[in-house]
DNA sequence: CCGGTGGTTCGATGTGTGTCAATATAGATA
DNA sequence: TATCTATATTGACACACATCGAACCACCGG
């Protein structure tokens, strides 16, 4: 029944449950927009109070997503006095980005 | 109420729900592994009878999550006689790496 | 024109999730 | 202590989604 070869291995279920995590987090419109704006700041690192004017939802929704990016390990946060910081985990999204474009990297190879 | 400086434009609304469409195809695991295992095949590509041995659902379930990841614009597919053939996308892919490495990007300038 | 096999679509069901208003906590300031 | 601001948590609700069995469609070999 196999119609192809196969060109390397793929993801098990371990490594996609994972990584599936981290796109979760990712995957949605207000979530990626709030990582984005973290991410556009100095050192990977924004305050809450500087991420609320990039997005048009109440402060409670926000606060909620930033506990899911902080639950996927893409970033983590800091309190400092009044104000808590959140910043991008470099490891982490490094590890999607490498998973990412391992994946790509076959189709690439086969392009050229 | 700017507590740090931006370094880069972040993403906007727009831009942030066409790849969190793209980032929600791989937000599943079961998903990811199919998208994975297409990608493992030469020339990014398998027929829907090499991806069943890999996942643990129903017939019906594999379907529904290559169309998922169909109309996310990451695979396409094709029928060929009896078998139906998925395939990546290199270029929409390809989109979603380049905006992630921007993204990642952004620490690691920081960084060194 | 059958019977069989590969894949898709449908209908139902349980679970997950984004959102907000209200409330709570934590730190600063007086 | 009282109070103000910044952020988090709770509770409720509507909607989305993963999954399966059953029915359906597409191609192929008699």
């Amino acid at each position: 029944m196999r119609c192809t070869p196969r060109v390397r291995e793929p993801l098990t279920a371990v490594e996609s449950t994972r990584l599936a995590g981290m796109f979760k987090a990712l995957s949605e419109p207000v979530r990626l927009q709030l990582f984005s704006v973290i991410a556009s700041h100095a050192g990977g690192e924004a305050c809450v109070c500087d991420l609320a004017p990039f997005v048009d939802v109440s402060q409670p929704t926000i606060s909620h997503h930033l506990k899911v990016l902080r639950e996927s390990g893409l970033v983590s946060s800091q309190r400092r006095g009044t104000w808590v910081h959140y910043r991008v985990e470099p490891e982490v999204t490094g590890d999607l980005l490498a998973a990412l474009a391992r994946t790509v990297d076959v189709n690439e190879e086969v392009a050229s």
